[in-house]
DNA sequence: TTTCATAAGTTCTGTTTTAGAACTGACAAG
DNA sequence: CTTGTCAGTTCTAAAACAGAACTTATGAAA
């Protein structure tokens, strides 16, 4: 199967997936959440080759997660700001950072990132919580998803 | 820069994405959890290449992501369980099925993957919220991650 | 007792994607 | 008129992936 042939399968997950997954895709996110917007900022922060870069910007261009917008006119210069799509891309951001802070800092040698929610003022945890009672969601006691498994 | 490389960085999104950040890994995590263990049925159900899902099903046992069973002795055949480290990966799962339900289903041809909440019994819809006051947390509402960019 | 079926892989070949570095084009400043 | 900035594009070699066939161990059927 081709990756563009997982956009088309009736599985949100595989609809996400064949945006999102990939190694740099979230990375650029993750950076334009941290206020980058410009080719060789996002470049130079990531390391990612150039043309990769411009490949993905396209691609996130194309889909609506990013918006392209002229800020200079002589010579014509772009940057790439999120858009809606992209800035309701932030839970998932979040819980991949909640999930390595836990998972993947083996010998507790990384620092935790943190996250301060400006409402409340506080250094927030982020919990995925159940809209109907408010109670902490955890894969067990949820039913087994209705979807199109193959 | 390499993938494995990704792994070293001192950010734990790009930690995570150094194991996750790929076409077919969070589509094996989906699966395991709807059930999935066994190669084949992995196999058949995503038609994901023997070689590929050989692959990614040892890197996700060696990062305790999955166990590796023994279910039979004669032949040896073993099956794949999600660890505790997998099951965490739930919230990500969940979120990205609520990100693809909402922003990439143009035509409202899909219909929407919905989960159950047991103990509550209601379909829910899974929102992050803030451990310290409780409200849904959104990307303008926080402030910008202290963390190393480069 | 060959033959078929099941399960969990491995091997092979050809195509696609990615990494890394150099190059382009439009302008501005010294 | 040389150097620097920014947003890309082009090139080549290396790595990853797709698709199909093959392997190994066993039990059941013809």
């Amino acid at each position: 199967m081709k990756w563009h042939e997982l956009g088309e399968m009736d599985c949100p997950i595989a609809r996400s997936l064949s945006i999102l997954g990939d190694r740099w895709t979230l990375l650029i996110i993750r950076n334009a959440f941290m206020g980058t917007r410009r080719f060789d900022d996002f470049q130079k922060q990531l390391g990612i080759t150039r043309h990769l870069l411009s490949d993905r910007l396209n691609r996130l261009t194309e889909k609506d997660i990013f918006t392209k917008v002229r800020y200079q006119d002589a010579p014509k210069r772009y940057e790439y700001r999120l858009a809606e799509a992209g800035l309701a891309l932030y839970p998932i951001i979040l819980m991949l950072t909640k999930w390595g802070n836990i998972w993947l800092n083996d010998d507790n040698s990384h620092p935790p990132l943190q996250v301060i929610h400006k409402p409340c003022g506080h250094v927030t945890d982020p919990q995925l919580r159940c809209s109907e009672c408010g109670e902490e969601l955890h894969a067990r006691d949820m039913a087994p998803f209705v979807d199109k498994v193959g």
